[in-house]
DNA sequence: GAGGCAGTTCAAAAATTCTTGAACTAAGAG
DNA sequence: CTCTTAGTTCAAGAATTTTTGAACTGCCTC
């Protein structure tokens, strides 16, 4: 993945609607849900979520299959590891001045550190 | 990190300058760069410098700190981890459906898998 | 093949984000 | 105190993204 479509998949998560959508269907497994299901659960208008839908679609976050009169949408795995791949190797400097993602290290933006972050 | 702080890291990497200017400081360690030099190496001007490094600030992912008459910017590890660690944690299905990061899959958004990304 | 359900596409409006340039604050040098 | 360097803030405009509603396509049932 280079920087290009890094771009374009954390554009994809980074609204409110497709991240919960995405997460959503990763729940979901490989077998997804029908645009109608996933409509209903998040309270999303129909026109609305295929728009954002076509958005992690382009992105490679989620794939379409269609089943007799329903379209189900399933998460694509691979990409989302390709993005989190991308990132761990340009978030640790070369020398690996951070710690691995395993070792949770973490709270929230404000917080981090109780630094600079809001001000 | 919630969702809502995800977001916010999500969307200050969502951008050419922004994701490149994190990069950049990511690979200057703690001690980071000031402005002035940011600006000259990735050829933005300072007001739009000034205007990314406050979205980057405000999500967390840098520090600022006064030296003189120079303001150093910095990489938060710390945050960028505990992105990560949302994004583990949200993408892989409580069963752990997908491999783990440290195994990259991975291509790119329109052939992760030759099927539907940019259909 | 008429009717209807599932979902998409399209165009216009609303909201948000990015860019620019001018005016401003902070800190050191003379 | 005045000047200069370093960088920020602000307001306006440009560009992009999100939302809405109406019209459309695909597929099943009768």
């Amino acid at each position: 993945m280079d920087q290009k479509c890094a771009i374009a998949a954390l554009g994809a998560l980074a609204q409110e609607t497709r991240l919960a959508l995405f997460r959503l269907l990763v729940t979901c497994g490989p077998t997804g849900l029908p645009a109608g299901t996933i409509g209903e659960r998040l309270g999303v208008p129909p026109s609305l979520l295929s728009f954002h839908l076509a958005q992690l679609a382009h992105a490679g976050l989620v794939t379409q299959r269609r089943s007799s009169r329903q379209l189900f949408y399933s998460a694509e795995y691979g990409a989302m590891n390709a993005l989190l791949t991308y990132l761990t190797e340009n978030c640790c400097g070369r020398d690996a001045v951070c710690a691995p993602v395993c070792n949770p290290a973490a709270c929230c933006c404000t917080d981090a550190t109780g630094k600079t972050a809001a001000a």
